[in-house]
DNA sequence: GCTGATGTTGTTAGT
DNA sequence: CACTAACAACATCAG
């Protein structure tokens, strides 16, 4: 207690001149020298034998200071021992996690921080539902940590006005993060790896968040991503098994986490209520975010080995009450479950088991390697979530349909199923892959004619696993825009529920309106006599909307149009390497009667 | 440049 | 209930 008075009146004053002396170095462009212990290569010079000896001059004077000062702040209070960060992006969770391993090798002061702008909440693309998972799941992150004596650090800001601020007054000198392959992701991360080098900090960064170092595997196959899946797995054979998970962080390994008083009001995760959102915009809470949780799932789902080694994915069931498949998607976008965890535990029970396993593409093993393909071809492509500079996409009139395209977001399509899927995405933030193809083939091609990019930006705003490679992929797919091709194969909104569900309970539960609707008419409720309707109380076009369109016969001049914008998309691309040849021609005809000269 | 097989999971009618 | 053929017929890839 005594010590903290001291440290009171000496903290500030020696932050302070510290402060001064970096601002004042960074701009003379000497902080390199700084670091006593980190000498770079290039403040050695060679004499005219070869002999190496230390650029000493006035920076070295600069940096001996320091040393000094830094000796008299340590005699004092051991704040200005050197800090290591860890920042969590995604990979929110202490399993698996060998960036955040890196952070404890050599350490002082460990601080793990995330790094939230409140005032750009509004402008992202994310649902309250999804909010609120990830608070759930930084929540369940400083519980984690605050178990081993240590913090989570939530600071409020932008990465590059918050790293300027913690890289001194911390006195950091190592940052980790893992890395992220996504665009918006890239251009970030460089910006902090360039300032991080301004100011003399080791940025270390490390795959875990997919099964391959994707940046490695693409470089491998010479700059381009597999386009088909089967290509995906050849390559995957040739490369071999991915890396295995490392251990869980169960201790700070002699690092330490100062934690000051006022730790939560500063840094504590926030509640809704700061991120401007109320708990009545969200649904009901089933899937709670975190760490704990991921693993709680994963654990019971592969507890159930005959499910696990006979599972195949279009044999589950898109409209049942509960989620036929593991719903662990959410946990793996936000890393909260890691890849290579799962991976690794679900090969486990497929070599125990006895008996024959499915096997990719249909089998659990090969929906994780869906999520690499995905990936994989997301990081190669250029504009991969949306339709214009984007080479793999066909280019397809899509009709600007606002009306439609609002019906469908907000489940008034006049189609039971339809409705019922939409409602179920904006409820609870997550729907069956099925689920998902029935919507999205009914917004692009097989009804509505409404661009993929819209439908796209819905599903990233509301679905917890809205996972940036995954979404623009697989509307690509639906829409047969990319990957999938035979655009004739249409999902009918009235037949394909019906297979699966004949009864209809999955569209009473989440349409209550059409809950008493007979069976015969629950996917069709536009065919119920009026007598039906007035008699349960649901008027088509009063209190449940007419079907915005006729399916037969949008299907009908969709696919029309389909054939067209694909014939068009060939000759464009026939015209593209005519073109090429001619050129090339034109070129070789205009040097031939050279040669012929010569 | 052609051929034939393949492509995560369509629909309907019929056995 | 499980399976198959016809429907109409796409792109991509290996050989």
């Amino acid at each position: 207690m005594e010590r903290n008075k001291y440290y009171r009146f000496f903290i500030p004053l020696f932050n302070f001149i510290l402060l001064l002396m970096n601002s004042q170095l960074v701009f003379s462009n000497e902080f390199y020298l700084l670091e006593s212990d980190n000498i770079q290569e290039d403040h050695f010079e060679k004499d005219e034998r070869g002999n190496m000896f230390w650029d000493f001059g006035i920076s070295g004077f600069i940096g001996r200071i320091k040393t000094v000062l830094l000796g008299i702040f340590s005699f004092f209070g051991k704040d200005m021992k050197e800090t290591s960060v860890h920042w969590f992006r995604k990979g929110l969770r202490l399993h698996d996690n060998p960036a955040l391993m890196k952070t404890l090798e050599k350490c002082g002061n460990f601080r793990p921080i995330f790094i939230l702008d409140p005032w750009f909440v509004k402008n992202m693309h994310v649902g309250p539902n999804r909010w609120r998972f990830l608070l759930q799941s930084l929540k369940d992150l400083d519980n984690s940590l605050n178990k081993l004596h240590s913090r989570l650090f939530v600071i409020r800001g932008k990465p590059l006005e918050v790293f300027p601020k913690i890289f001194q007054q911390w006195n950091v000198k190592t940052l980790t993060y893992e890395v992220d392959t996504e665009p918006y992701a890239i251009e970030r991360d460089e910006k902090v790896d360039q300032l991080a080098k301004r100011m003399g900090v080791t940025v270390k960064k490390e795959v875990s968040h997919t099964l391959y170092d994707i940046e490695r595997l693409v470089m491998k196959n010479n700059g381009s991503a597999p386009h088909t899946y089967q290509a995906m797995l050849t390559m995957l054979k040739k490369i071999g098994p991915p890396p295995k998970p490392v251990a869980s962080l169960d201790s700070l390994k002699g690092c330490s986490t100062p934690v000051e008083e006022n730790h939560d009001e500063k840094y504590n995760v926030p509640d809704l209520k700061e991120l401007g959102i109320h708990e009545s915009d969200c649904g009901p809470n089933l899937y709670s975010g975190g760490e704990t949780e991921a693993l709680r799932i994963m654990n019971e789902k592969l507890s159930n080995k005959s499910w696990v080694c006979k599972f195949e994915k279009p044999k589950t069931q898109p409209n049942s009450l509960e989620p036929s498949t593991t719903v662990l998607s959410p946990y793996l976008k936000f890393g909260c479950l890691s890849v290579r965890t799962f991976y690794y535990r679900l090969l486990d029970v497929y070599n125990k088991y006895t008996g024959n396993c499915t096997k990719p593409p249909v089998s659990l093993e090969g929906q994780l390697l869906w999520r690499e393909f995905f990936y994989t071809v997301g990081y190669a492509t250029p504009n991969f979530d949306q339709m214009k500079g984007n080479p793999l996409c066909k280019q397809i009139p899509w009709s600007n349909n606002p009306e439609f395209l609002e019906a469908w977001t907000k489940a008034q399509t006049g189609f039971p199923f339809i409705d019922a899927i939409m409602t179920q995405l904006r409820q609870e933030g997550w729907i069956h892959h099925l689920a998902r193809h029935a919507v999205a083939c009914f917004l692009t091609r097989g009804d509505l004619w409404v661009s993929w990019e819209h439908g796209m930006k819905v599903f990233e705003e509301f679905l917890l696993d809205a996972d940036w490679s995954l979404n623009a992929g697989n509307w690509m797919w639906l829409s047969a825009s990319a990957f999938f091709h035979q655009y004739f194969r249409v999902y009918s909104p009235v037949a394909f529920g019906k297979s699966m569900d004949k009864n209809g309970d999955y569209i009473r539960k989440y349409l209550p309106v059409l809950k008493k609707m007979p069976s015969e008419y629950i996917y069709e409720p536009w065919k119920a006599p009026l007598k039906v309707q007035q008699q349960i109380g649901c008027v088509i076009g009063k209190d449940y909307p007419k079907p915005i369109v006729d399916h037969d016969e949008a299907r009908k001049s969709n696919l029309e149009k389909m054939n067209k914008a694909y014939k068009e998309n060939k000759t464009s691309n026939e015209q593209k390497t005519t073109n090429k040849r001619s050129s090339e021609e034109t070129v070789s005809s205009l040097l031939s009667p050279k040669k012929t000269k010569s």
